[in-house]
DNA sequence: CTGTTAGCGCGTTCAT
DNA sequence: ATGAACGCGCTAACAG
């Protein structure tokens, strides 16, 4: 079943079929609907591999995560696929399992598939990687990394935004001891999100101290760890900011386990806003950074980088917002410790 | 950058290139080592395309599943993505968004790639699909859909280990009325679901009222809509199986609002065991169904029908397990009500 | 407007 | 053991 069977079918050229599948415009209507009804009774499709081979282009697109199961991803994942089947375009997605060695292995497939061109979506780049790609004259885009050239797009989360928010609706509840639960910060992403949080907090000219900032895991366990922490101080904190929202679900767990109460006896933030932060015990209060708009914009960045004739990098941003939710209450004047 | 480049480097034609890149071992180990030299010095990879083409393999299959969204399926899908690397495939991911009608598109998508063969991991399949399906020679796995036939695999869940597992623990715990929320019925695996409570609850002579068996929608708020009508009843179960675990999350939300605890009010049991599950207040008590398995099996039913040479269909089982948690106890004699 | 034909990069005969 | 040449299905350049 190929492009030769049609045209016999329909007494035509290959050359006709193919100028009538591609909307050539230089067909006559009449023989155009001829190749279609051949087309239509053997129901035929074009072999993309074939189309890929002549035009060099494979209208794949790859995407490389950290971890498809980090329910950061999915929503990401499904907007950026969306994006493309719109445009015709495939998506190949591949884990890294945030182990910047299977990065290698990762970019490495998406080369030999041909893709046109990589969203690079994880927080970990090696960097003699990038030599690698750069040399490919291959069109990524990155997030929060490096810098834009030709080919090289990049998409920056403006994290100061939501977190501003935040720090500034916790403030106005009268909390004085913040507390913040960061991600691994071996993750570039957790560090930005770290550093955010404390030129924020020093802009406020909130006195911070250094035991009342931990190091979480991006995952529920390591929240309720680093929660269970900030209880044990001396004077913990009655708010605590946190750098995803399964951080803050862990958090939570910790704090209703020891008997407390949130938000009346402490309050707390998630970030990100994933889909069960509004089903949480109570839901949560979070620094929202939409996956959406992230696959969606990463996408567009490569089509315009592929389609356009300069071959130009982009910079988009992407802003954070607070949604406010039931995790956070004022501060009382005398939080009730056991 | 292709054969010819290194088949020149090497000072060889490009057959001994092929030749020395697919191991046909017809090469003098001296002159494959040429070969690999000339590729190392150029960064070559093959052209996946063009092999395609004259191979008339792919190397890609297929995984049409509901939406990655769910939290059911992106281990699904990392278990499935995860055995085809190892074994040199690559993976292209569809969603239908529990939409019939965009299973089409889905399918159209993978007989454009070429894909080798498609795993289609939906409850919902369009039935004059299945022959456009056919028609194409294309190895195929389906979920619990149809019978085994050439090119044709199926993966049976075994539903009943675990919901009689669950029914004979709930049952031991000394309840009476157990309930039970469904799956939107639309879903073939909802009913599937629904029918093995039925039958195990029967086949222990249990009376089951009608109204005690509501449905859901396989999502949070459909759990807690759902739960919301069993405690509206006159008596209301003191158990309640559900069909999945975001049904059973959202049971737990409507039983704590309404001021009553679980497990010493309500029992509640899950469906999946998705990672959540262990994190809910209280932990779940669920019926696990692995979907890591079930990624593993179906890419298996695939690779064995590809690359055998019988090109049968297989016949694979999966089966289910009841973990036990925390969100089942026993009975009480007098189920405190408001 | 339509047909003929030359590759795209590679695997695979068929020679040597 | 190695090389020359054909063809996979398709698009594009050139002819008519």
């Amino acid at each position: 079943m190929n492009i030769k069977e049609v045209a016999n079918r329909a007494r035509l050229s290959t050359a006709t079929v193919s100028r009538t599948i591609n909307q050539s415009g230089l067909v006559r209507p009449r023989t155009a609907e001829k190749v279609r009804r051949a087309i239509q009774e053997l129901g035929y499709y074009p072999n993309t591999q074939a189309r890929a081979l002549v035009s060099g282009r494979s209208q794949m697109f790859g995407l490389i995560i950290s971890d498809i199961v980090n329910p950061f991803f999915p929503e990401l994942v499904k907007s950026f696929e969306f994006a493309a089947i719109h445009r015709g375009y495939e998506v190949i997605v591949a884990n890294t399992d945030y182990n910047s060695e299977r990065m290698g292995g990762c970019v490495r497939r998406m080369i030999e598939r041909k893709v046109d061109g990589v969203a690079i979506m994880t927080s970990e780049i090696d960097s003699h990687l990038l030599s690698e790609l750069a040399h490919r004259r291959l069109p990524i885009v990155f997030l929060d990394v490096g810098k834009v050239k030709p080919l090289i797009s990049n998409i920056r989360v403006d994290y100061s935004k939501g977190i501003g928010e935040a720090v500034q609706h916790i403030v106005s509840l009268g909390h004085k001891r913040i507390g913040f639960i960061s991600g691994p910060l071996t993750l570039k992403s957790a560090r930005t999100r770290r550093s955010a949080f404390l030129k924020c907090i020093s802009a406020r000219g909130i006195g911070q101290r250094r035991q009342s900032v931990v190091e979480g895991n991006h995952k529920i366990d390591g929240g309720e760890l680093a929660m269970t922490q900030l209880l044990s101080l001396r004077e913990p904190p009655t708010a605590v900011l946190t750098s995803n929202d399964l951080t803050a679900i862990g958090a939570l767990r910790a704090i209703t386990r020891t008997g407390l109460r949130v938000p009346e006896d402490i309050s707390v933030v998630g970030f990100d806003d994933i889909e069960l932060s509004r089903f949480t015990q109570p839901p949560l209060t979070t620094i929202r950074l939409s996956r959406d708009e992230l696959g969606r914009k990463a996408f567009d960045a490569l089509y315009e980088t592929v389609e356009g004739q300069a071959r130009a990098g982009h910079e988009i941003k992407v802003g954070t917002v607070l949604v406010l939710r039931e995790s956070t209450a004022p501060a009382k004047s005398k939080p009730r410790f056991r």
